[in-house]
DNA sequence: ATAGAATTTAGAGTTTACTCCAAGTCAAGA
DNA sequence: TCTTGACTTGGAGTAAACTCTAAATTCTAT
């Protein structure tokens, strides 16, 4: 129920320098410290750690979670502000999948070429095959 | 056929202190310059770009394009490398799109529940109810 | 011919997110 | 009691990827 900072660095995979270094940028400002000063993190400490893990998985700068806590702290007055901002980063995240998939498939194609370049022991081999010959401008060059 | 620097910032989307920036990295050793030292970019180099574009994309760091881009230079010698190179990025991509995908559900539940929460003006009503009563824990709690 | 816009270089500065260090405190085991 | 290991703080250092500055040169349009 409670955890020294060791072990809450272990439970999320984070280092304790990074959660000191959270604590400092005002991202984790529910933990608690003990009478001997030490920081005692609680279950509710280890879900907004996994709630900023989201976030930051997903492109947000700290800069941006920190304003959701802070928005969070302030109370349900700021409940739209909050709705706005999961709803900008549900989109921003779309796109992202949605240029990543793309790139996969550049990537894939490579792949592919690389694969028969490989077998031949040339690249302008591959490319010359009927398979990479009309692509190769369409995609890339290189 | 021939861009200045401005140009080819203009059909990349660079700035041009980063084609500068890149070819001081060595991202771009096929740039000629004309009598006068102005750099002229061709389509190749365009093409070029848009590689690197995509490699950066998809979480690639400078130092490992520029890897590739000596590779490519070295010849048919190192096409198992870049073949390898390019797997290994697929993997890295495919791992990166289930990550987002996961939090992206977890977003959008947050956005239910904050649809919810402003509708009612009140997290904590929105959290009791059934909808969002099991969920909580599940997912996370802030 | 000349004004003004774009380009050149070397090098300094910025931002983000850590990452580490030193010097000191505190609790538990041999 | 002593040592070991985990913890504390303030502050310095690092890596990546730009981003900007200054002074000089070159191109473009009138």
């Amino acid at each position: 129920m409670g955890y020294s900072i060791g072990q809450a660095a272990q439970k999320t995979g984070l280092t304790t320098h990074t959660l000191r270094y959270y604590e400092k940028e005002g991202l984790l400002p529910f933990v608690r410290k003990n009478s001997a000063g030490l920081r005692v993190f609680s279950d509710n400490d280890i879900n907004w750690l996994n709630m900023i893990e989201c976030l930051k998985a997903t492109g947000m700068p700290l800069k941006g979670i920190k304003q959701y806590i802070d928005w969070f702290r302030e109370g349900d007055t700021t409940l739209p502000q909050r709705l706005e901002m999961f709803k900008q980063q549900e989109k921003n995240i779309k796109e992202h999948l949605h240029r990543l998939q793309t790139n996969l498939s550049k990537i894939s194609y490579k792949i592919r070429l690389y694969d028969k370049a490989v077998e031949l022991g040339s690249l302008e081999k591959a490319q010359g095959l009927e398979e990479f010959k009309n692509d190769r401008l369409k995609l890339f060059g290189h």
